[in-house]
DNA sequence: ACTGGTTATAATACTAAGTACTAAGCTTTA
DNA sequence: TAAAGCTTAGTACTTAGTATTATAACCAGT
């Protein structure tokens, strides 16, 4: 009985995760013992009842799809020189990876790239006119890219930027940016 | 007063809009009107209560967190043949455009082109290695973009496709890819 | 075999945030 | 002025709990 009541906590906590829905009877059920030992087992775990559960995952998981939709650069921004280079940095996550090979979507790669040569671009509204990249050797998860983006000419309205992001060891990727300024 | 409640009845879904965690007791305060009054309102609006509110919310967040973690392609896919040609289509949302002038980020357009060359390749497991990308116009909210994509050349284990997106009225961009198959 | 400590269950009172329903006051408008 | 519409009040009931106390079951050591 000693031993029991752990493997219980532990499956307890199991349940939750995989369906964080679940009521306390629910979970007396699904346990087999009475409602009463699932309070006092989530009080010794700290766990918080199904409301506060559900509460907390709403608030949590809107926060992160706002971080996601509001993230108009992708990657930080670690410096800046408007108009002349800046750099950037961007961890490879578990998500942005291949299910199967775990390397990273290329989209990924871009849009740091991307988003490094639209922020050093000394102009209120730009876009991006043309791009020419190379991915140089695939990027797993859990690397951390470092992007270098230079402005190397400017003609008119039109800036020529490269970019070259490394990761720790080598060059992994780059681009050569043709951003078109907006202003009038 | 006839009008009155029409402008509590939107003044209350503004602010749920802007913080959905209220009570009908916080509500009654805010609108100055009593609890009843409050529920009578959400039952016309057929807006439940603040826990089924709080659930419904986690549950959706969080599959819009799992499809967005899990969208190996970008765009519906809505037309493929292996090796030759596909087509995709995508609608451009609010989350997908700068704040300030409404219009498409870059690399939502690059995503989308990429993820259908890398659809149409028939191989198991292929990389992105050389991209050519031109935006030929702007791109703005609710444009519904049909990107057409086709293996144009194949050498060894290097594919050559071109990717032609348009709105409904032009081309808005185009991009050359050349892929990868990592096959042995 | 008895005692003590842990573990499990039961029982009770209370809370928040509701639903569902009935009834009573007010306006107000035809 | 009377019917219709809007607002408030009140009651009974529900769910999913907290907090606390009491009791039962078990297991180990002496």
């Amino acid at each position: 009985m000693r031993i029991q009541k752990k493997i219980r906590q532990e499956t307890l906590q199991d349940n939750l995760k995989s369906s964080p829905f679940l009521t306390d009877g629910e979970l007396a059920v699904l346990l087999n013992v009475s409602v009463q030992t699932i309070r006092l087992d989530r009080l010794e775990l700290g766990i918080p009842e199904l409301r506060r559960r559900t509460k907390q995952m709403a608030e949590s998981a809107q926060e992160k799809l706002k971080a996601i939709a509001s993230d108009e650069i992708v990657g930080e921004l670690i410096d800046l020189e408007l108009g002349v280079q800046g750099i950037s940095v961007m961890m490879i996550t578990p998500d942005m990876v291949f299910e199967k090979n775990k390397i990273a979507r290329g989209h990924y790669v871009f849009s740091q790239a991307n988003s490094l040569a639209l922020a050093i671009i000394d102009a209120p509204t730009a876009l991006t006119g043309v791009a020419n990249i190379k991915f140089k050797i695939p990027i797993h998860v859990g690397e951390k890219l470092v992007a270098k983006a230079a402005v190397i000419r400017k003609r008119g309205n039109k800036y020529f930027i490269w970019v070259k992001t490394r990761n720790e060891k080598q060059e992994v990727f780059r681009a050569k940016f043709i951003m078109v300024s907006l202003e009038p």
